[in-house]
DNA sequence: GATGCATCCTGTAGCAACTACAGAAACAAG
DNA sequence: CTTGTTTCTGTAGTTGCTACAGGATGCATC
């Protein structure tokens, strides 16, 4: 029976809050550690509590990393949506940064996509003395010459 | 071009399979280490002197990699490569499913992009108390409710 | 033969971004 | 008081490499 300050998301122990968001109880240290969450205050008998605040942030680093912004980035996001909450544009340089980054991968992995599609068209999938899908992996056997 | 097939590259420095290859000395070490260069003889004084093979070999790896195969792929292609080079089919089901990785991939990329555009889109970039892009990011602030 | 420099050797430690454990302490319930 | 769960710190593991440290070897030159 505890005193209850505020709404019940306070004095949350770290297991509560663990699975409020679904993040690892030993990634919340670790997010500690690195100095992405900030420290919560602890019990007397050394436990940390959290509150409201703890599970908002919490949620916005799980979120933020999940639509793959990099540590860094989420670190500048918090800084961003802080104090002075009001760096709309520097917060738009790193979603648009990030969606550069998106797009390219997206680029680089639909390249790849069209060439195994084709090798893997390509490939009787009998027991043939070549094989198409090798054939791409290996210079030597996509060339007509034999070897060594 | 077919300067790399003779046997000029046998009894090769592990410096200069490197250099061929374009694979970090220590990285050819720890193929080796990891099982999927075999290990190459050595010379009196217990350096490592690799041959065309080796290239090769390496070369595939390199390739594979760059193609977003997993190690274990790779080591399976290797095999299936090797001795017994017949078993096209099984080279095609790895191959296979590495194409519907990628095409997964490519999806969630996609889903995420277009919630990327069109935040960054909706964003003014002026000194506004809300932002598009924490919005998404801050499950919060998304609501119109202000908390703590 | 001696020197000097490049290259090589092994072994270990570092990176990201967590995850998992060990051993101890704290807390709640009976 | 005992039991059981949770939490604490600290350290080590993961994957796929990369980067040392400290020593041995190879080769050219003097």
């Amino acid at each position: 029976m505890r005193m209850v300050t505020n709404a019940r998301t306070d004095g949350m122990a770290i297991g509560e809050l663990s699975k409020l968001t679904g993040v690892h109880v030993e990634t919340i240290r670790y997010f500690e550690r690195i100095k992405m969450l900030p420290k919560p205050p602890r019990t007397t008998g050394g436990r940390r509590t959290y509150g409201a605040t703890h599970v908002r942030v919490l949620a916005f680093i799980k979120r933020s990393r999940e639509l793959g912004f990099s540590p860094d980035d989420v670190r500048t996001l918090l800084r961003l949506g802080g104090p002075d909450k009001a760096r709309c544009c520097d917060v738009r340089d790193i979603a648009t940064d990030h969606l550069n980054d998106v797009r390219a991968r997206i680029t680089d992995l639909r390249k790849l996509e069209r060439l195994l599609a084709k090798t893997v068209a390509r490939c009787t999938g009998t027991t043939a003395p070549r094989c198409a899908v090798l054939d791409i992996l290996d210079v030597q056997r996509g060339k007509s010459s034999s070897t060594t």
